[in-house]
DNA sequence: TTGTTCCAGCTTTTT
DNA sequence: GCTGGAACAA
């Protein structure tokens, strides 16, 4: 037995939390202390040491990336298949327990998993059967309630009708929603969460069997987790002690979304016999990045605590360069970019990290005009295309004709004359009777209570789906989706539609079969279950790393968030200013405050060689010119860590844009002048406010009476001169 | 069905 | 000040 290669490579924290015992424990991790090697090599431990089998294992992380890194590293190091370990993210692990057990946890066993633009497009039909006022009742804002509630592990049932209006409406708004989601077997993110913990909590023998199965449980991320995957790993692991939990409080940046870094003060307080393992050594950066990470950090009240240092050199001091305006600032980094590359670095080895997504647009502008290939990250990925989930909405509505949100959104795409007004009538018998849309349209059109040119279109549809459905029966996946996209009418459509990129979107259609057949070739199933519904569910779940596209040596663009794990030689993290780093929003709450400046350590530790922060001393924003401070956070960074940039790279006062407006020219050819007085034979008498356009694009603005002010093309609109 | 105008909203993001 | 979605005119 080769144990060398588990221990050797380890420093001593790290090998104290890999050889630890099977009790409580907590791991702080730094960043860039080894986290993910400490995962491994613990599991691996496990297994070729302490003789543990795969199949006892249970690791969770955030994200498939992480997840999948963790099972490609392990199967590295011991060289065994992994299958049997259930390695996963939270979601991923709770949808394949409601998948196994659909009928314990009450779920249809093709139940649907909707991700949030589903949800929300849930939402907003729902607002509207409940005929409440979007403006009064924004969805957003309905949706971060429902899924707040489900996150803290509320339903409906258990809040009491208070009598706060607002509370009051939002319940039954949120009742309304769990029926419908019952009703059309649709599960969202956060009910995979609560009925997975629902699941084991209420049937004690699958708990035992899943208790008795997971004989270790590894949490990454662990401040990042929210009251409801606690409590699921609680249940998990009762009476066991055998919570392995890895996480640091100073890198907990998403509170806004939920997750609760008391959770690990509550882990600690809960046991009280735990091991607590600080891995403090980093090996990512130089000293002088370490130091100002410390010091920034140190600023925060009710850390655990932990500091950060290394055994390499000093290395660069810290850039600080403040610009005249944004276009200095993009101006001055893309320079400094290119100075990099000339001395022979790589691009992809650079990273400018931003606060705001709003915030790139500046530095792509400048990157494109240098022609230095960059890649932006964010934005929508694959499955988010509205292409691809036409496409999976009807895989859905074969899967299950209850899924009302599919049936909306392909019910008339491609545009097969299914219009507003007859949709209406669906709805209503559909509300009525209490049945999906497509039991309703069935009847509407057995019962002939349809027009007929209503009543055959939406005939054809329904055919439609059902043929799909029976023609693919036999087919392998990637089949039924290539059958999907040619016989939906997809396909088509899109290739005929020349002027909305509809070439793009056709191409994407056919990456979807190519998605389906990589899908296929890659899936384990080792439940055998339908593997139509496991490829919706891996639509909605795992919807990145579709775009993993081009291995050109780019520019890493992207925001402090999402450069979290990630690291650079060279960082330049941008638009460090009060009012937008810290964010406006944030700095009257200390707790939010907070957030951000560990957000601002997330950013430093980024850094490996060389960290450059820019702020701007006027900035455009909201499309007014503004004049930020320089962040706090940088001043608390030690002044002999930084070497300010004197010379501006580029001095750039812009020439004072051009007042010049182009003026609405008044149109000479006209009769009609203004003031003058018209009628309209549907909106009645006005008078002219504006003309415009010449010919065919004349145009007026009349103010009428009864109606209001519009805008009306001459050649259409039958005005009469009145007199007067 | 399509093209235009209007209007609110405006941190961060994974699943 | 820009952008995406809704509303509206044709």
């Amino acid at each position: 037995m080769d144990i060398t290669k588990i221990i050797d490579p380890l420093n001593d924290a790290q090998r104290q939390a890999v050889t630890a015992p099977s009790t409580a424990t907590l791991v702080l991790a730094g960043a860039g202390s080894g986290k993910t090697r400490v995962l491994v090599h613990r599991i691996a431990w496990q297994i070729q040491v302490l003789g543990l089998s795969p199949h006892n294992i249970l690791a969770v992380t955030f994200t498939n990336k992480a997840a999948k890194e963790m099972r490609g590293r392990i199967e590295e190091l011991l060289n065994i298949p992994t299958y049997s370990m259930w390695i996963g993210t939270f979601h991923g692990i709770a949808h394949r327990l409601l998948r196994r057990h659909a009928q314990q946890a009450k779920l249809p066993e093709s139940f649907q998993v909707m991700d949030s633009s589903d949800q929300l497009r849930v939402i907003k039909r729902l607002l509207n059967t409940l005929q409440l006022d979007e403006a009064k009742w924004p969805p957003k804002q309905v949706q971060w309630h429902i899924n707040g509630q489900k996150d803290e592990g509320i339903r409906a049932k258990h809040t009491r009708e208070g009598h706060d209006p607002y509370q009051r409406q939002m319940l039954a708004i949120y009742r309304a929603y769990e029926d419908f989601c019952e009703r059309s077997g649709m599960v969202d993110f956060g009910e995979l969460l609560l009925r997975a913990h629902e699941l084991l909590r209420d049937d004690p023998e699958l708990l035992a069997f899943y208790q008795q199965r997971f004989l270790q449980i590894h949490v990454d991320e662990f401040q990042d987790t929210n009251t409801i995957q606690y409590a699921w790993l609680r249940l998990l692991s009762t009476d066991k002690d055998n919570l392995f939990v890895v996480g640091d409080d100073d890198q907990s940046i998403y509170g806004w979304r939920g997750a609760k870094i008391e959770n690990l003060y509550s882990f600690q307080k809960q046991h009280p016999q735990h091991l607590l393992i600080k891995l403090e050594q980093n090996y990512r950066s130089t000293s002088t990045i370490l130091k100002a990470a410390n010091s920034i950090i140190a600023q925060n009240d009710g850390r655990i605590g932990k500091e950060l240092w290394t055994d390499s050199g000093d290395g660069e001091a810290i850039s600080v360069y403040s610009a005249f305006n944004e276009l200095d600032e993009a101006y001055f980094v893309v320079e400094r970019i290119r100075a990099w590359v000339n001395q022979g670095g790589a691009r992809s080895d650079v990273a400018i990290l931003y606060r705001s997504n709003a915030q790139s647009r500046q530095f792509e502008e400048k990157l494109m005009a240098t022609n230095t290939p960059y890649r932006v990250y964010g934005g929508l990925r694959f499955f988010d295309r509205a292409e691809i989930k036409n496409a999976m909405a009807y895989l859905r509505l074969m899967s299950n004709h209850g899924d009302d949100a599919s049936f909306e959104r392909v019910v008339n795409t491609p545009t097969r004359g299914i219009g507003a007004s007859t949709l209406e009538i669906v709805r209503q018998v559909a509300r009525e009777q209490g049945v999906s849309l497509w039991v309703a349209s069935a009847s509407l059109i057995d019962q002939g209570r349809l027009s007929a040119r209503a009543s055959n279109a939406l005939k054809t549809f329904l055919q439609l789906v059902l043929r799909l459905a029976e023609q693919a029966e036999a087919l392998e996946l990637f089949e039924k989706v290539k059958l999907v996209v040619e016989s939906s009418g997809l396909l088509a459509f899109y290739k005929q539609d020349k002027v909305d990129k509809g070439e793009e979107k056709a191409e994407n259609l056919e990456e979807l079969v190519n998605a389906a057949k990589l899908f296929d070739a890659n899936q384990e199933n080792p439940d055998s279950l339908p593997e139509l519904d496991l490829f919706l569910a891996y639509a909605a779940l795992e919807s990145g790393d579709m775009q993993a596209d081009d291995f050109e040596d780019c520019v890493q663009l992207m925001t402090l968030h999402s450069a979290k794990g990630l690291e650079f030689k060279l960082v330049f993290m941008v638009g460090v200013e009060e009012g937008l780093f810290p964010s406006q929003q944030s700095v009257d709450d200390i707790g939010r405050l907070e957030e951000e400046r560990r957000l601002c350590y997330v950013g430093i530790t980024r850094a490996m060689q060389q960290l450059c922060v820019t702020y701007s001393e006027s900035r455009r924003l909201y499309g007014r010119e503004s004049y930020p401070k320089p962040s706090r956070f940088l001043k608390e960074i030690p002044a002999e860590l930084i070497q300010e940039v004197r010379i501006r790279a580029h001095v750039s006062r812009p020439a004072a844009v051009s007042a010049y407006k182009p003026e609405r020219l008044t149109s000479s050819t006209s009769s009609y002048k203004l003031g003058q007085r018209v009628s309209h034979e549907k909106f009645g008498e006005g008078i002219i406010l504006q003309l415009e356009g010449d010919g065919a694009q004349e145009r007026v603005q009349i103010n009428f009476k009864q109606v209001g002010v519009k805008w009306l093309m001459l050649s259409y609109a039958k005005l009469q001169v009145m007199a007067g």
